[in-house]
DNA sequence: CGCCGGGTTGAATATGGTCAAAGGCTGTGG
DNA sequence: CCACAGCCTTTGACCATATTCAACCCGGCG
């Protein structure tokens, strides 16, 4: 199939009430695409570039075109909690009373568009088609965050960095062809981060996974998945 | 100040634009309200009772009037994981495929009304004004989900347990006056598939706490907040 | 070619999990 | 009204696991 054109803002999440589909769908119509389009604007924010940090004055929502984006909380003994990666058709910038709640980081270099929130408000308050869409994205996000809280609460670090490497593969299948073959962009520091275990436990966890022939670590940022079923096993045993 | 009138369907979150508050307000105007009357029934559901379970078709949303209600997940292992507990004003009933995505069950007799999704939906679709209330509450979900993750995502047992109790502090301080007395409604095996940690560790976290005069126990169901800033220190660093 | 940041590996330690048993509250039935 | 039974909670001892601290390695970049 052909790429897709780029008409602007695009938003994709899993359905809420229709049948179950491993593809996540499109959520605005070509409309309300070139709607946004109207408000929006083109960034492109580099490799390591912070983009807005907590308690920033919320201006703007983003939708990614394309990059990774990583989304987290510095804490107060000085760790940084990593909330979610972000990756194409995801949307950034929740605000909660007008300042910005996480902080945000490109991890590769990133296109995105920038929608003002008040423009953006103006045109939810008339639209309730948008509207509910931007309902469904964010039932999508909720859903998500939840099996983040599932993974951080699970006791072993196998299971953790199963249930991690399942998500970036359900990422990847996503948005490209389905390969055994992850592109890993964050850092074991990051996955440590997002994980909730210590960044050497993390690389630990991914040797041990290569010795017992699970995954297949060309480089460590390229994970081959040889035994899908065993890695489902840890994953949710 | 008089005890508002029970006038159809509540929902409270924090504001996303709007000026810092501690109280979290009321997002539907009257109007809203009693629409949303016309479609909902209230339903009382005992303690202890099931409301539904993941997989289980979502027929309905459920807005609580009154009463605690736990929202878990049964994982494969055999444990069980709770995404959150869910107080008067809230909404719950989060669908994905047209399935429930959680399981709920009253820990107190609780009271709330049961909104079709199918009149909601309709509801929805034609008034701009109260999706973008609904909007607002999901955001307010959402937060709550990533602050979960957070205390997850802590190391040590103490500022988990801190984080929890302070959470439901805030819980306390929205919906009555403000004392240093808090009610415990969910059992310690629940708080432990909440924290992330055997009930055990709860247990012994809860009157470590006790013993260094944080907080008092005069019974397991009711903790007073002896030390609030060594509470919050605990929870933070 | 050598430096530097991120990644891996190793050993000692601390923390919470697990198993086991006792204590206390509640609600029920005599 | 009291006694008992069952469940939740607490406590203790031991053990498994991940953290910590530290050294080393590797790969990319100047």
């Amino acid at each position: 199939m052909a790429q897709e054109e780029a008409r602007g803002p695009s938003i994709k999440a899993a359905s809420l009430w229709g049948p179950a589909k491993d593809e996540l769908t499109q959520l605005l119509t070509e409309d309300e695409r070139a709607q946004l389009s109207v408000i929006a604007s083109i960034v492109r924010i580099k490799k390591g570039a912070q983009i807005y940090k907590t308690g920033d004055t919320a201006s703007a929502i983003f939708n990614i075109v394309d990059g990774v984006v990583k989304s987290y909380r510095g804490l107060a003994d000085g760790t940084e909690h990593i909330n979610g990666f972000l990756f194409s058709n995801d949307l950034f910038g929740l605000a909660e009373a007008g300042q910005y709640v996480n902080s945000t980081r490109a991890i590769t270099n990133t296109t995105a568009y920038r929608i003002p929130v008040a423009a953006l408000e103006s045109r939810l308050r008339k639209n309730a088609a948008l509207e509910f869409h931007v309902i469904c994205r964010l039932c999508h996000d909720l859903r998500e965050t939840q099996r983040h809280a599932i993974l951080l609460g699970r006791h072993s670090a196998l299971a953790r960095v199963s249930m991690f490497i399942q998500m970036l593969e359900q990422h990847q299948a996503g948005s490209s062809g389905n390969t055994n073959d992850i592109p890993i962009p964050m850092s074991r520091s990051d996955i440590a981060d997002y994980v909730g275990m210590s960044l050497e436990a993390v690389s630990r966890t991914f040797r041990a996974l290569a010795k017992q022939q699970v995954i297949g670590l060309t480089n460590h940022r390229l994970v081959r998945i040889l035994d899908r079923d065993r890695l489902e096993t840890l994953a949710t045993a």
